[in-house]
DNA sequence: ACAATTTGGTTGTATATACAAGTTGGTGGT
DNA sequence: ACCACCAACTTGTATATACAACCAAATTGT
C-alpha cells in the first residue's frame, strides 16, 4: 500500500481545517459518515479521527461527535502564552506600541534563519508591550514576505504580531532558545530601564509546512518577567539555516 | 467494563518497567504473547503496546518487536539533556565539584514546593558543572528525604544528581520557570565571575507518582550558557505548594 | 404541561480474521 | 565458504462485526 487509507483521511481532514472549511468548534464528519465517503470500515475511519484527537488537532465526546480544536493549541509547540493573554490574565492593561514597520533588505544572519538571501527584503516590525503602561517586552520581528506578504499593512494596536501569524500561518511550530543578556542602550531605553539590567531574551523561529515564517527576539527585563509553567526541553530538530 | 482491558494491560506492562523487571532496551512481549497471556484478541493487545509508544514509554521496529525505550525520554517533560551529556556532545571534558552535601532543617519556600513542613529534614546538595574546568553552571538542589532517603551517600563526581533521581523515580514530570537574574556574591564566586554578569537561573521541579522529588536552582552565566532546541511552554499545571 | 421512556446517532471497547511488510536465522545449493 | 532462498516471527494495515456507554431529541404516558 503506497500510502495508508488512514493516512489519507488525516491529510483530507487537515486541509479542510487549514483552509477553513471546517472552522474552530465545527462538526467534522463521524466514523461512519467517513467511512462511506472514503469507503473504508469504520475502524479505519475511526483511527484517523483517532490520531488527529491524540495530536490535538480534534476533540471528541462520546455521544456527540468529534469537533475541530482551538487552533492555538494545533501543534502542542505552540501552545505559547500569548503575551496579551499573559497580562489580562493577571488582571492588567495591556497595550502596544508600534516603533517601526518597514521592509528592509535583509542581514545575513537572519537570511540564514528565514532560508531567504542576503539583502533580500525582509519584513521588521519593532514593537513594546506594556502591562499598565509598563514597558514589559521588546519584541523584534522579521518577518519572511514570501508567506506573509501582507504583513506590513497590519494594525498591531488591535492584534499582536503573534496573533496575526497564528491566524495567516496555521499548523505550524517553533523553535526557541533563552539567553540571559546584558541589554544595549536601544533596549534600555524602550524598556524604560534607568539603569541596566539582566534581561531574559527569548528568540523565536516559527516555522510553516512551506518553511521559515518568522524570526523574533523577544526581551524582558529580568525583574518584570519570568517564563513559566511547564517547558519541554526537546532535542533540536535539524532544520535547514542558522 | 469496569476498566478497560488494554487498559489493565498498560497498567501490567508499566509496573513491570518501573520496578526494573523489564530494564531499558530489553524486549517486551509481543503482540501475540501478550494476547495469549491476557486472553484478549490480539488487536487489544496491540492497542495496549501502542498506545505505550505514542507516551514514548515503548519503541517498535516492524518485524524485530517491541522495547523499552530509554527512561530519560519517558515523559515527555523529561526531555532534559543532563548537563554532562549537553557538555560532552560539545566535545568537551565535563567535570564537577560537590562542594556541599548534608541534610538540613527544611526553609519554607522549600517545604511548600516539596510537600513538607518548614524545619523537617531535607536533603541539600551544591555542586558546580564545569565544561573544560570553567564553572558552567551552580546547581542547588533539595530533596525529598522520604522520596529519595539514600541521596546523601550518592557519590556525584561520577554521576549527577539529575542521573541519580532519574534512575531512583522514573515516570516523573517536571515544572520548569526560567530567569534572568543578577548574581549574588556567593554564586559570583562559584561561577569564577570576575564581575557580576546577567544570569540565567532555571528552577526545576520534578514530580513522581507519589509527588514532588526535588527542587533545584540551576544558575548559569549568559555568557556560557543559553537553553536551546525546541521549548515547548504549556499551560502551568495546577500543583500544590509554590 | 410535565415527566418518563424510547429511539437514533455517536463514540468506546473488543473480537476474529486476513494479508502486507519487515527482520532474523536457518537451510540448502553451489 | 559463500550466497540465495525460505520459514518463522514480528509489527502494520484493513475489514466486518458486535455490543456497551453516552447523549440529544422526539415520542409517549400521565
Amino acid at each position: 500500500m503506497a500510502v495508508a487509507k488512514f493516512a489519507e483521511i488525516k491529510e483530507f481532514m487537515l486541509s479542510q481545517i487549514e483552509i477553513g472549511a471546517w472552522p474552530e468548534h465545527s462538526r467534522v464528519p463521524s466514523e461512519n459518515e467517513l467511512a462511506e465517503q472514503f469507503s473504508v470500515s469504520r475502524m479505519t475511519a475511526r483511527r484517523a479521527l483517532q490520531e488527529l484527537t491524540e495530536q490535538g488537532i480534534l476533540y471528541r465526546t462520546q455521544g456527540v461527535g468529534s469537533f475541530v480544536a482551538a487552533l492555538k493549541s494545533q501543534s502542542s509547540l505552540l501552545e505559547i502564552r500569548n503575551i496579551a493573554d499573559e497580562v489580562e490574565a493577571r488582571g492588567h492593561a495591556y497595550s502596544a506600541r508600534l516603533l517601526q514597520l518597514t521592509e528592509l533588505p535583509c542581514p545575513t544572519i537572519i537570511a540564514s534563519a528565514l532560508g531567504l538571501r542576503r539583502n533580500d527584503p525582509v519584513f521588521f516590525s519593532l514593537i513594546v508591550h506594556l502591562e499598565n503602561s509598563l514597558p514589559l517586552q521588546l519584541e523584534a520581528r522579521y518577518v519572511n514576505p514570501l508567506q506573509v506578504p501582507d504583513y506590513t499593512t497590519q494594525d498591531f494596536s488591535s492584534q499582536t504580531p503573534h496573533q496575526y501569524l497564528s491566524l495567516i500561518a496555521p499548523l505550524t511550530e517553533a523553535e526557541h532558545t533563552v539567553e540571559a543578556i546584558w541589554p544595549d542602550d536601544f533596549t534600555c531605553k524602550h524598556l524604560m530601564l534607568k539603569k541596566a539590567e539582566p534581561c531574559l531574551r527569548l528568540t523565536r523561529r516559527t516555522f510553516s509546512r512551506d518553511g521559515a515564517v518568522s524570526l523574533a527576539y523577544l526581551t524582558s527585563p529580568g525583574s518584570r518577567y519570568r517564563l513559566g509553567g511547564h517547558l519541554n526541553f526537546s532535542l533540536p530538530n535539524s532544520k535547514e539555516g542558522i
